[in-house]
DNA sequence: AGACAAGCCTGTCCGC
DNA sequence: TGCGGACAGGCTTGTC
């Protein structure tokens, strides 16, 4: 389930192992990614003899720069990019390999296919990219704008943050573990935040994304690197996952609810909808 | 066997 | 009636 932490450690790993190096063969399966038809001859003309120039990410997203265009990536909630050397077996549902210089590739992998991968021509920027709403990890990012994103909306508070127009990164993990540290109840109509709940949210925001990415991501089923390593913050989740477990503050039992047909983990004690 | 997990898109419905 | 926002449903496959 990559969010934020998950994709930024990814675009870590590679760009050591990408930057600088030249494409030399492009390969792509013929099933489809994200109700997207394979684009076999733009992914060519982006991507074949070009050289990587830079690896970036915004939100969840990943744009892979080359000096003939480039790659919008997105993990969906399976996916994997690694670089492996190119005698290594393909395992099942690779469906993109670009052959890189001294015997590896890039291995584009999704089993659900919820991904993405599209090549996309220089100065054209895709729309996913230019639609998403504020990075949780700028400067720029404060309480007041924060609380001005959530007054716009009468969603319940979990479901805004959720919504990467609005903010771009958090997914159901960290959305949780968010709330959590900041004693927010994810039911809370996202309207009706006051300036010291926003306050409190902000600095959890940054500090559960931010511990995501010195841990190297949160690995519960397929998360890996670039390099194939799995990540170790899941041994740090205050409550996502913990259903009936004792709250790590007060020792009451994790509730789970569901909000927007997802999972929801929360402390009813801990967690108020007022103040 | 069937429910479930997830992110994001799309189609539909609701209220102003 | 029109519009935008909210929300349910669909996609997908491995795992329990």
């Amino acid at each position: 389930m990559p969010e934020l932490p998950e994709v930024e450690t990814v675009r870590r790993s590679l760009e050591p192992l990408l930057v600088g190096r030249t494409i030399s063969k492009v390969w792509r399966s013929p099933l489809a990614l994200r109700r997207e038809k394979p684009d076999t001859r733009l992914l060519a003309k982006t991507l074949q003899g070009a050289r990587v120039e830079r690896v970036e990410r915004a939100g969840k997203y990943l744009l892979m720069r080359t000096t003939q265009g480039g790659a919008l990536i997105h993990l969906g909630m399976s996916g994997q990019l690694t670089v492996e050397k190119s005698h290594t077996e393909i395992r099942p549902h690779t469906h993109v390999r670009l052959e890189l210089s001294r015997g590896a590739e890039l291995r584009y992998v999704d089993p659900r296919r919820f991904g993405l991968f599209r090549p996309y021509l220089p100065d054209a920027v895709p729309n996913e990219w230019s639609a998403l709403g504020l990075d949780p990890l700028a400067r720029s990012f404060t309480a007041a704008v924060l609380r001005e994103q959530l007054l716009r909306t009468s969603r319940a508070i979990k479901l805004a943050l959720l919504d990467q127009e609005l903010i771009a990164g958090l997914g159901n993990i960290y959305v949780s573990e968010a709330l959590f540290l900041a004693s927010v109840h994810p039911a809370l109509p996202a309207k009706t935040v006051t300036a010291a709940q926003a306050a409190r949210l902000r600095d959890a925001i940054q500090d559960v994304l931010e511990q995501g990415i010195r841990n190297r991501g949160t690995s519960l089923s397929d998360y890996v690197d670039a390099t194939g390593e799995s990540g170790n913050n899941q041994d740090f989740l205050k409550v996502y996952g913990r259903d009936g477990k004792p709250c790590v503050t007060c020792g009451e039992p994790v509730r789970m609810v569901v909000m927007g047909a997802r999972s929801t983990f929360f402390c009813a004690r801990c967690q108020k909808r007022r103040g």
